[in-house]
RNA sequence: GGAGAGGUGCCUGAGUGGCCGAAAGGGCCGGUUUGCUAAACCGUUGUACUCUGUAAAAGGGUACCGAGGGUUCGAAUCCCUCCCUCUCCGCCA
């Protein structure tokens, strides 16, 4: 959520992003609102402020035992009046959050404008574009091994779920584990185990809800929501908090099971472990000073780098332009794994420094040198999702005869060094 | 699921219709005292919106005592709904 003082002052400027970044949002509206509104508030706020002026006569009166009743008549037009513009102050106001909920980040100024996933920018590279050659894709080989079982999945859950099985199961619990362990033991992260449901306030201030709230898992009958990402309870973990000036950054890794719906999506990455409606993930969150978020930016691609060097996979980084950066971010760097069977980038993590957006709507704030609140900016990163994953690791750790190589690193935690 | 208790400022805790943005104590910050520390004493201590205004400031108004409604000239205080916490019972991992 954009500051409304900011919008007031700078109405071309996020009528620009709002452009660059490929929104539909009428700006004008809510600045007629906005003028409105504050009208409405000083006419308001002077019939209170005569209301009490004039209860504390009618106390004074009642107290010498004089009559009140030409006072009392007054009052209650005035309070009527006070009703009836607090109802149409509410009205607008909602007519505003409806508008504001809808107004995108404001992009950084060093993002690229673009209007797709064409217009990003690599900024390094590890990856060899290699052939596919021998390489079966990873439903193949998985299917070969044993370790995966998306037929029953469908037959159990739906289309879009899966089972890990045997030596599968086993290797998707060790990652979890190793990156958590790394996270934490060399990137200064505190363990989070969040819950996987939350509630609606926590979808809106992390920006899920009002945009995306059709891709949620929704039960109805407690208007709970099934997390899409760790992001969603690790950010509001401190919602409508002050936290102290000392302890940021603070730094979260929290494991979560990552439900979606993907309505509209189908056809596209559709197959086996590219798209499903749940997966794994390990979430690394933030919450920073204002002032060093962009370092900690670059400091969080860094972590989830250290564990695609560790499996041994090659990747490239993306600056994401703005048209392709996401609802709340100001800036994204996207991590992708090249695939052999696929012939292409898959995206594997998405870093991105959400400034104040976030913080704003979820109202987290920290006290700064002079002692004034300041919203505090978060960021967060998948470091990393199993899914795409143990696709990377089951087309890149492949050999001809159809065997698994597991990397060195996840070893200690699979107890196996070979799959087949 | 049943029964009960409760949610007040950074914390403890008072406050059952007007003098309550809110007693008292603690904490915090500033000051005095002090060889240092401690103690004592004095003072200060919220947030949001809005208006006036400045280089920065400062000041006025309004709102906020879990959330949202209602009653009333006037609500922390009365009524309704919801949320949360705690205790006991039942049920169950």
């Amino acid at each position: 959520m954009l500051d409304m003082k900011f919008i007031r002052e700078n109405p071309d400027a996020v009528l620009q992003n709002v452009a660059n970044k490929n929104e539909k949002v009428n700006v004008q509206e809510l600045l007629d609102l906005d003028a409105q509104r504050r009208t409405l508030v000083q006419e308001t706020d002077a019939l209170k402020n005569q209301r009490n002026v004039t209860s504390e006569e009618i106390a004074k009166l009642k107290k010498n035992k004089e009559d009140a009743t030409v006072k009392i008549e007054e009052m209650r037009t005035v309070g009527d009046s006070i009703k009836a513009n607090d109802d149409k102050l509410r009205e607008i106001e909602e007519q505003m959050q409806f508008i504001v909920l809808r107004i995108p980040n404001m992009m950084h100024s060093s993002v690229p404008v673009g209007a797709s996933a064409d217009d990003n920018v690599e900024v390094r590279s590890t990856a060899q574009r290699i052939p596919q050659e021998f390489r079966k894709n990873h439903l193949e080989i998985a299917k070969q091994l044993g370790i995966l079982d998306f037929e029953r999945g469908a037959k159990v859950s739906g289309s879009g779920f899966g089972f890990y099985t045997g030596k599968g199961a086993t290797l998707e619990r060790a990652m979890i584990n190793m990156f958590l362990d790394l996270h934490i033991a060399q990137h200064g992260y505190t363990e989070m185990m969040p819950p996987f449901v939350v509630n609606r306030a926590s979808m809106l201030g992390t920006g899920q809800i009002p945009k995306m709230e059709d891709d949620m898992y929704h039960c109805t009958v407690d208007d709970l929501f099934l997390i899409p990402t760790a992001e969603v309870p690790l950010t509001n973990y401190y919602r409508d908090d002050v936290l102290n000036e000392k302890d940021l950054p603070t730094k979260f890794a929290g494991y979560s099971a990552c439900f979606r719906r993907e309505g509209g999506s189908y056809g596209k990455d559709t197959r086996g472990f590219l798209r499903v409606h749940e997966f794994n993930k390990v979430e690394l969150v933030k919450f920073v000073k204002p002032e060093t978020s962009y370092n900690e930016l670059e400091l969080l691609v860094g972590d989830v780098e250290d564990i695609l060097r560790a499996l041994e996979l090659p990747f490239r980084v993306l600056q994401l332009c703005t048209g392709d950066t996401g609802f709340s971010s100001a800036k994204t760097y996207d991590l992708e794994v090249w695939s052999p069977a696929e012939q292409k980038f898959l995206e594997v993590s998405s870093c991105s420094n959400f400034e104040s957006f976030q913080a704003r709507r979820a109202n987290i704030r920290f006290r700064n040198e002079q002692g004034k609140l300041e919203f505090v900016h978060t960021l967060n990163g998948s470091g990393l999702a199993t899914s795409r994953i143990m696709v990377a690791l089951l087309e890149h750790h492949q050999t001809e005869d159809g065997r698994i190589r597991i990397p060195e690193a996840l070893r200690p935690y699979t107890r196996f060094d070979w799959i087949g």
